[in-house]
DNA sequence: CTGAAAGCGCTAACAC
DNA sequence: GTGTTAGCGCTTTCAG
């Protein structure tokens, strides 16, 4: 037989439409004993409501949207299942969309999930995003959005970030605790909030610790890639006083000391090797890397909560205080920096 | 103001609804001249059709549903990637959900993107899945599905698979040709496909080469662990004469490598070690791993194109012959493994 | 060429 | 308690 439908489950009943879809719901003005009778055919038609006609009635879909600068990476694809996750418990499904680090396509791909109407959106800002007027229509269009990792100070929205600022600075703190005297710091391009972030923590520890920053040894890495690692690490190896080495991320630093290792210089013993993220790859180099661990899974979880607080507010017409929550990090310390004494 | 519906813009025109529709749909029955007229206004309101009212009258979503073993994975991410861009050139979006290798969550994922009416289904099999009731029913209920990687011949649909048993065979025979005589495999649970095929092809190689196959020498992981990999690689030091190994995914294969490096065995000259998968991290051990290379992007890419012809095919009544695409590996020669002579 | 009308399936205000 | 009704916004058949 073909789907049922409230009308269906009505004329068998001998019932209304308007009580049928009363009784599945439990309002209290209908009887007991007709509750009784529409749900028992529920269940032995097993009944589901048609989503197309409730979104339609509602005006909700149910769905969210995620914004990702990239799919394919391990930080990443953890805040995807930390958001599908925290969705599903709550009856959200959610659709994914890249914006490979694009302003133009992270535009795009905003409109399309506008257009679909999702309750909500979750969205890290692509790096060379810089104007913010699609973020304000959204926002002033009263769809739910929060920002998470990169995100800006433009616009009041919940936000998740982790500290980078403090992980760097920690980072630097462990390499100079445990005896480098001169180290490089191997930072991204100009613009995105985290690197900037984790350069200034850099400096901020160079400056507590009376070392003097000296600029010629900050590396900056247009492609950000294993390669693009390798060919630092022979730059780095010329200046024979750098004693460690501190990259904004694991793909450089995984890069860096593989390139190290294969001019031949001892690690951690001449130089210390410093990396950012956490990825899987980490415990696999030799020797494995010591980096900082953020929780991308926890982020994502986060961060859809937030937009969930955000959802509701929305339909009970509350107004919210926005606020930005700091996602927790820690140092993972592996075999590629000596110990403090 | 509100956002325009047709309604609005036929008062604005004083055309009616119906007109109006067609006229921005270049319906052949409406003259030129007010299909202009409402282009303009269209253009001038930016009007966007209500998706929920056309999803409710058309009875379609334009979303489809993909359930993945594992999100925070180098090769299934890569499929996530290439079924999302596939399907937006389609004008289709994609909700991506989690099997977790469990039956019960593919289950219930499936469920969950049936109800909310996804007008297609993209499926790899859960490792623990052995009955496949719940997607023969998926099937004679007439949602378009197509299998991807681990697939069961048990039913009619599209397939996408790479062919693991050809991939392993090459791989067994290059370690054969480079001089290998004594090469361990080390495999997965018994039921996947994957793993079954990878190890029927290790098998073949060794008899065409004139190997005799000796079982104590394949070596199963349970946890398919990074660390379960290190472990194995104890074993495998323990037998003399092993002068090569053949592990049927990356993760395994790098801790076998890192582990065999630590217990001090000379990688490739004492044992030539070879991956499968081509993970990002292989690039990264010392020495580097080799590999079979399976390109995910190209998976994803063709499920949702076969996908695309099964929805197309419902949408015509056309019965579809049904196809298992075939999508090539190819070797990837590091250091991890000898040179042939 | 255009308009009127039915209906996709559901919800909720209102009437009885 | 239950039924009636009026939509949500769109598509499409049929009539004129």
């Amino acid at each position: 037989m073909s789907k049922p439908t409230l009308k269906k489950i009505a004329e068998r009943l001998n019932l209304s439409v308007g009580t049928v879809s009363k009784a599945i719901k439990d309002y209290p003005d209908i009887s007991d004993k007709t509750k009784e009778k529409v749900k028992a055919v529920v269940e032995e038609l097993s009944y589901k409501p048609n989503k197309f006609a409730q979104n339609l009635r509602n005006q909700e879909s149910k769905i969210i949207g995620l914004i990702i600068p990239q799919i394919v990476h391990h930080f990443f694809s953890n805040i995807v299942l930390g958001v599908t996750e925290a969705a599903e418990k709550k009856g959200y499904l959610v659709i994914v969309l890249e914006s490979t680090e694009s302003y133009e396509t992270e535009m795009k791909h905003l409109d399309l999930l506008i257009e679909r109407h999702v309750d909500g959106l979750l969205l890290s800002l692509a790096d060379n995003t810089i104007k913010y007027n699609h973020i304000t229509e959204i926002i002033d269009q009263g769809v739910p959005i929060v920002l998470y990792d990169k995100i800006s100070k433009s616009f009041d929205c919940h936000k998740v970030v982790i500290d980078d600022k403090k992980a760097a600075y920690n980072a630097t703190k462990y390499l100079i605790d445990s005896g480098c005297k001169k180290i490089a710091h191997v930072r991204g391009p100009l613009k995105p909030q985290t690197t900037v972030d984790r350069f200034l923590g850099y400096k901020d520890a160079l400056k507590d610790h009376h070392i003097s920053f000296d600029k010629s040894i900050v590396f900056e890495s247009e492609k950000i890639s294993f390669d693009d690692g390798k060919e630092i690490a022979h730059r780095i190896k010329k200046n024979k006083n750098i004693d460690g080495v501190f990259a904004f991320t694991d793909l450089l630093a995984s890069g860096i000391l593989i390139g190290l290792v294969q001019e031949g210089v001892k690690i951690p013993e001449e130089i210390s090797v410093m990396g950012f993220s956490n990825w899987r790859l980490t415990k696999m180099t030799s020797p494995s890397l010591s980096t900082v661990n953020q929780c991308g899974y926890e982020m994502g979880q986060k961060a859809f909560e937030l937009l969930y607080e955000e959802i509701i507010a929305k339909k009970t017409n509350t107004k919210l205080k926005h606020k930005t929550i700091e996602i927790p990090t820690e140092l993972v310390i592996r075999n590629s920096t000596k110990k403090p004494a």
